[in-house]
DNA sequence: CGGGATAGCGTGGTATGCAATGTTCGGAGA
DNA sequence: TCTCCGAACATTGCATACCACGCTATCCCG
């Protein structure tokens, strides 16, 4: 069998979501994923089909699809006859999508403990020996991959694929504020205990302990992000309008 | 403001899930989303673009948005060049999805019995009212229309969109086999009590208490889907072939 | 008689053109 | 000068035509 499909996109994080198919339109949504993410394409901007279209060098259709799919993730918000403008979620909204996350995490955490194999603790032990590493050299791009891989091998490990696609979908909205979040944030260590407690409830395969470690993690998480909020909406009051 | 859009559907179950926008797709994929739900189009079946986009008498582009979207949602699956078919989870994914379920609802029960109001509470026992009226005169279809209700409502009261949302995707794609469940199950009167309590702790505001009851809630439900699926696959052996 | 290759058909995938709507800018009237 | 109305433009929404891929049935060769 040949190749299946030209992986157009060749980003950094390989596939936040995995598509259904192979399809023009979910690779073309991928790439509009990334965009969102890397701020290329900020909260509140406009996408134009056509522009983007000529720019990703495709035509209208699979732009069309990749933006329902977007719409349906609710990364794009789209308004009849006025076309899609990426999502700007509010403080509440994030709010919300960060206290989901994290109950889709416990869950998944406690489905880790007991699906879990021993090859797969591994893996977990050194993603956080390689944050721990990143963290120790000020990386804080590598740390925040590792951070997210690490949550990511912990979801997968659930085995539940309605929660790792579910999962998937919400994290993808938090990713550019967890981003930006994690690169300003001063005191950006408070993870790294947490994260070792998690695994060693994961080892003893202790369903309770991680649950509570996990909803408590991101919960912290969201606290520093409002402080984040607070500044980013101090600094600029507002990015809306074109 | 005048009215947004003309409701093609006209289904029995007003809008499971509120699409994005006033777009045609989004109204096909609210049709073809009752089609699969009401066994018009049952699990398996393929969908074809051409029939069913002359059968709703739209042109193939919103079908194939509709497609789109509910491929987002899980309802049908798509093979790239080979169609899309309704979606027909294997018994290890449906115990999945309502794992997941009853997570997402225990979740929602806990904010709701911080944020619900009072006017919630009583709509609330209305339904619980309408629900157990609809026991005595063994209504099944009644008796089902209200426990949706009632958990939709309850879903609602947590004032957390992405969780509603999330959970109305996850609800789509069990509703079938709890609505055939509902039917064929024996002793279907075990949620009374259950509903019953539940309404109390929300009443108390006791969340620990009502996150038990529901994650407890879903489970019972899914053993009694595990018997209903094994008579079955016994009846019919097999279906997936055309 | 059996197996493999090829051709035909049906399907989904993509592109482009046309129609409808929303917006904005300009002019005219008060 | 300000406001309201209208027309033109830009952008999305829909439909249709064309293309590529997969499936299948038949025919030929071993």
């Amino acid at each position: 069998m040949s190749s299946k499909i030209t992986p157009i996109t060749d980003a950094a994080e390989p596939s936040l979501l995995a598509p259904d198919g192979g399809r023009k339109g979910a690779a073309v949504a991928e790439r509009i994923r990334v965009m969102i993410i890397q701020d290329e394409l900020p909260p509140g901007a406009p996408v134009r089909e056509r522009a983007l279209a000529e720019r990703l060098e495709v035509s209208r259709t699979p732009l069309r699809e990749a933006i329902k799919i977007l719409s349906a993730e609710g990364l794009v918000e789209v308004q009849p006859h006025r076309g899609a403008v990426v999502a700007d979620p509010s403080n509440e909204e994030l709010r919300g999508l960060v206290e989901l996350l994290g109950v889709l995490e416990a869950f998944a955490a406690e489905l880790a403990c007991r699906n879990r194999t021993d090859a797969e603790l591994q893996e977990l032990r050194a993603l956080q020996d390689e944050m721990m590493a990143a963290y120790a050299r000020d990386d804080r791009l590598g740390y925040f991959r590792c951070n997210q891989a690490i949550h990511l091998a912990i979801v997968k490990a659930s085995r539940n694929r309605a929660l790792i696609h579910h999962h998937g979908v919400v994290n993808a909205r938090l990713y550019r504020a967890r981003y930006i979040c994690n690169l300003r944030t001063r005191r950006w260590a408070s993870a790294l205990q947490e994260h070792e407690d998690m695994l060693q409830a994961l080892e003893a395969r202790d369903e309770a302990k991680i649950s509570g470690i996990l909803r408590n993690h991101v919960l912290q998480a969201w606290d520093k992000m409002v402080v984040m909020l607070e500044e980013a909406a101090a600094n600029l009051p507002r990015r809306r309008a074109s």
